[in-house]
DNA sequence: CCATCTTTGTGCACGCGTTCACAAAGACAT
DNA sequence: ATGTCTTTGTGAACGCGTGCACAAAGATGG
């Protein structure tokens, strides 16, 4: 991601960073339910709070979309959606394929989430002759035989793998080969894809481990109270918007 | 480094990035890998084609927990996988409850990577009265209500939130008074927690949203070949260890 | 014991992302 | 109109993470 970046007339899209990009369906979510309670403006404040970001930031992440707030106002809550929408992409129907129809593969297709933001589950796949032609929330599970033909024919760009880990990249490969260039990839592996497919991964192992490491160290500063630092015992329970050490990668949202 | 160092046992902890906490369960797999084929030492260049990264990027990580390494030589493979197993704190116990067994929590109920890797499935819990009992990957459902006693009673200090996004906050802040301090939430929905809580979020809504911009921009700029740039039609095919626009996220591991 | 070759560990520079802090813009009341 | 008050949009500083490039460490062979 770094070949021609001489000049190229700014696709705009370019000028939204991957950070602000990932935080934008975060926003989306808030907005969405504030418009559910009609409510027209929200100021940068109350949206961050709600959204669980800083502010500021989210000032300047909408900064990069354009100037669509008002100032001793706020933002028009209405107006906001629909230009986040737009930026997303999800004015537009996106059709997915959905391989390895397993217990996660199940609850994916049975999520209500995509529907709801302009994903449309296009097709069932799974490997196992015996699935063939089961209905999975409602969508008769096909075999991997027909993956390239549905790709083709539907049009699919984005496909989801939750196969086990030993399918992924042979599965990844058909996907791409058929003309798929985004994965969302739950398999345990590191997909190699070619230039200009993306790939994003949530990976719950790694997400407990990630929590064990930050779990030790709390109990072992607590056990070897030794410095002057408060042990984490003196925590208050008011709720304070924490997110977690990090503060950036995104989040989930199943049934 | 920076602080420690001058005295102090170097809690070592706080000396590590996060961004590297969040690359060692990535390190850790490649290395399991390489361990159940026996082969007994890698290279930092190997080993990092394997997780996907820069070379020096895993050397500098690998710099924080110490110098494992042998120059002119490599890293000893187990001897490694017990350093970063040590250091994520794989070593001990971590027993999980998960709440809400929808389509999704029987999912994770199921999935095998948890006993790989230190953490314990303690207990399954759902609001449903109907669930209770009824085994699910082989443990018995229990109702909300014995949640306080069971993370007592068995020390549980990490809780999955799978349940609706209403349900979380409430789940949430009874997991938190109960003593849980590390909170994995697939809820789409922005958890308040008090201080020295953590909390990690997996949303697969975002991830596709995600996916979805990056698609637009794409399907954008090969509309619109007008710059030099190459469409994205010129790719090759061999893998290019590409994986995505960002390059920093956890991954997953479903069944 | 010395020379050579491999691979680690890290100093350094660069770039992205975050946050502060404030000027400018606009609403609203008088 | 004019003044006041609210809230946006952003310039600038800071800090973290990344990657280069190389010196030092150690293995290996003669």
């Amino acid at each position: 991601m770094a070949t021609g970046r001489t000049h190229r007339p700014a696709t705009r899209s370019r000028g939204i960073p991957e950070a602000t990009v990932a935080r934008l369906p975060l926003y989306l979510r808030a907005l969405t339910a504030l418009s559910e309670r009609s409510v027209p403006t929200v100021s940068s404040e109350e949206l961050a709070a709600a959204a669980g970001v800083n502010s500021a930031k989210l000032r300047k992440d909408f900064s990069y979309l354009g100037s669509y707030g008002t100032r001793g106002v706020g933002y028009d809550v209405e107006y906001l959606v629909y230009q986040i929408s737009r930026e997303l992409g999800l004015t537009q129907d996106w059709p997915v394929v959905i391989v390895g129809i397993g217990n996660l593969g199940a609850a994916l297709a049975n999520y209500g989430g995509f529907a709801s933001r302009g994903f449309r589950v296009a097709a069932l796949i799974d490997a196992d002759p015996a699935m063939a032609g089961k209905p999975v929330a409602g969508i008769p599970v096909q075999h991997t035989d027909e993956l390239e033909k549905i790709i083709q024919d539907d049009g699919v760009s984005i496909g989801v793998i939750a196969t086990p880990a030993g399918a992924a990249q042979q599965v990844c490969d058909r996907l791409v080969a058929a003309g798929v260039t985004s994965i969302l990839n739950f398999a345990p592996t590191v997909l190699n894809v070619p230039e200009g497919v993306d790939v994003r991964k949530v990976d719950l192992s790694i997400e407990l481990q990630i929590l064990a490491f930050h779990e030790q160290r709390k109990a072992g500063e607590e056990a070897a109270a030794d410095t002057v630092v408060p042990p984490v015992a003196a925590r208050k329970q008011q709720p304070s918007t924490d997110q977690g050490p990090d503060g950036d990668v995104p989040a989930v949202m199943p049934a």
